[in-house]
DNA sequence: TGTTGACTTAAACACTAGTTTAAGTAGTAG
DNA sequence: CTACTACTTAAACTAGTGTTTAAGTCAACA
């Protein structure tokens, strides 16, 4: 048996957001104890197992309430159930996804700003006599890209040193 | 020359969003035209781009305000500028490899309720005599993982045909 | 010369995801 | 017996991220 404070410490979490999650129907299955207090069993850890990850995926609150309530209607939902992860396998992995294409943009740009503080001004990357970037210069970052073994080269810059 | 309009659909965003933005100090760099209509030029597009990519990442808009506003102040915050995306790119990595997690876990569960439903019933993955999933069942998993070429045949369901 | 459509602002509103506060209960330690 | 700690509730509050509304401007088109 874990009382409220033990479920936050194990979830890393507050006690005032799992309250607020019971509020809003995560938490069905809880029990209480004479005094009122909510009294989390061994089994009980699947839910919160199951909640965590999904908060962790970015679904809202409400989303997981409706999978949980499917949870407590027993073998009959076990499709439902089954098809709504399936989903949200499908919806995270586009998330993944997305996030990899910033993360590319992101390493351009650090390349840019690295090149930048070698030359001492970002004006390198502006096409002659303006103040815009070159459309030119993504293209050559990715050429560079192509025939480089260990990105930390291109996109690192060394740390200057404390005197 | 863009209209806030043609930055909205090239975002895929609202103007309101975009408004908003602007007042959330994102957009320092717009013009104006002589009717107080946004003007937004070629360069400004660079902007655009970084702003979009950042607020993809999951970036608050106050911490892309900051960064904006560091770009306005000419080639001295370079080295500033480098070593927040380098920060940034850190951020991201460890946010795709949480997801990454919790992606793996969906896929047990996807697993749980596949075998599920081909039983007809989650009792199956309960202990002898209780109604709690029994211990062993993601090491089961985590087993049948290890020896399997392909993670579909493993946690997805057959569409059910419809009559 | 309207009137239409896209723009402008400030202010109010909405939604999510909690946190904080106030008032109270229950069990334990000294 | 008192103090302390962890818990309880309802309700108010906050932060972040926009959207909506109301009132107005401007350029172009029939």
């Amino acid at each position: 048996m874990y009382s409220i404070g033990d479920i936050a410490s194990i979830m890393g979490i507050s006690t005032s957001a799992i309250r607020f999650y019971d509020k809003q129907g995560l938490l069905p299955f809880v029990e209480r104890d004479s005094g009122g207090r909510r009294k989390f069993k061994k089994q009980d850890l699947n839910f919160i197992e199951v909640i965590d990850c999904l908060k962790k995926s970015g679904v809202p609150v409400k989303d997981i309430g409706h999978f949980v309530h499917m949870c407590m209607q027993g073998d009959g939902t076990l499709r439902a159930r089954y098809d709504y992860l399936d989903e949200e396998e499908q919806t995270l992995m586009n998330h993944i996804d997305e996030m990899q294409h910033q993360l590319d943009f992101l390493r351009y740009k650090k390349w840019y700003y690295k090149t930048s503080v070698e030359a001492g001004t970002e004006s390198i990357h502006f096409a002659p006599q303006t103040n815009m970037v070159d459309p030119g210069t993504k293209a050559e970052y990715q050429a560079e890209l192509e025939h480089c073994t260990n990105i930390r080269k291109l996109i690192d810059l060394e740390q200057s040193e404390e005197a």
